[in-house]
DNA sequence: CCTATTTTGTGAAATGAGTAACAAAAAACT
DNA sequence: AGTTTTTTGTTACTCATTTCACAAAATAGG
């Protein structure tokens, strides 16, 4: 099993380069417009697709059409991906109102939160309790949920969508999870990446003057 | 110099995990406390201290009060980071709100944006055109820029930014952004996040059941 | 004061990801 | 049909980062 996230954001990346080249009306492409695309070495590029079993064909490159399609199938896209988001925040509102995710085929089904003032039955994007997450979630069988509430409740929301059988979260709060190894987390953490921004200017900085 | 992201988001979060401990009452810490803190071996937390000259005593541990300082010093955060917005849409509105950076001495000093419904030239952070960044920037020599604008318009505005001075960037648009070797671009890509979990969570699934 | 224990700091080994190189296949050209 | 060119797919190599392992230092205890 592949384990290397980079690889598998890489092919995220050819897959959004294909649609752009297929609207320009390519039909094959080659490695070496895919690296391009994307900023890496063509063998780069060959050796994701040797890792999937993507062949091509030799000097004929690879159809525009059967990659995007090989892609998505790895990439699950061939469904719509439903998740759930716990905070209805500064963070969750701003998701829920974000349209990069719908042309991704990632559709956010409800949000969660614990404010009652909040809660909105109605509304495109429900907002409910986030006691009947159990019932929604296993309904529809969610597996995806998204943690956007703050850091002193992100452990128990993760639990409580861990009984719920969700599989796999995208957490906003800036601290370590505690989920057992077959759940898959992926932390944004915008303090971190911001600070890290800040660490590599002023060294830059530091290292040019002298 | 150092040039391992991973290093330094590591280093952020021994300072994030120290502040907790010393708000318990830690003196002192072992790097097996710190390891445990943030989900690394013992060998790693030495190791990233020895690379930035940090040294503890054998058999002592480090002290918690100097270790904090000396991160501080080498994460840049002697200081107040005076950042700017781009963008007063979802992401920069969230941003705009969001209480993490001010804990973090990180400051948001103003948004730009290029829909004149949005200027609001009185609030706590300014809302301003877009034209006003180059003086706002070179005044205030501001060095980090933050792109929360669409898609379509975030290469001309990271161009903008660098005329402006600025030397690092958090960019939220979903697109890879060209800028010369010396700037610092982080991207937060929160489709590629997705999809991510989304793919493992697939895969996980698929492994398990056969 | 000497011995046992703990914990650092570092140099060596292992791992893993990315790069390079090249044989083999396919197409194009003559 | 044969030769040349192009491009894949895979194997081997390089490099960076992580992990291991252990000597040296410091403390604690008898």
């Amino acid at each position: 099993m592949i384990t290397n996230k980079s690889c598998i954001i890489r092919l995220s990346r050819y897959k959004n380069s294909l649609y752009r080249l297929r609207a320009l009306g390519f039909v094959k492409v080659f490695s070496d417009n895919l690296a391009d695309a994307i900023g890496v070495l063509p063998s780069q590029v060959r050796k994701d697709f040797s890792l999937f079993g993507i062949s091509g064909n030799k000097r004929g490159g690879y159809q525009v059409d059967t990659l995007i399609e090989k892609l998505n199938t790895i990439l699950g896209k061939e469904q719509v991906q439903e998740v759930i988001v716990a905070g209805l925040g500064n963070i969750g509102n701003a998701l829920m109102k974000y349209k990069g995710f719908e042309k991704e085929g990632i559709k956010i089904c409800a949000c969660f939160d614990i404010d009652s003032a909040k809660y909105h039955r109605d509304a495109a994007i429900p907002v409910l309790p986030l006691e009947e997450m159990k019932d929604f979630v296993r309904n529809k069988r969610i597996k995806i949920g998204v943690i956007a509430v703050p850091d002193i409740a992100a452990q128990s929301v993760l639990d409580m969508m861990l009984a719920c059988g969700i599989k796999g979260v995208l957490n906003f709060a800036p601290l370590r999870l505690r989920a057992p190894d077959d759940i898959v987390v992926n932390n944004v953490n915008l303090e971190l990446e911001l600070e890290n921004v800040i660490y590599f200017v002023n060294t830059q900085g530091k290292t040019k003057s002298g």
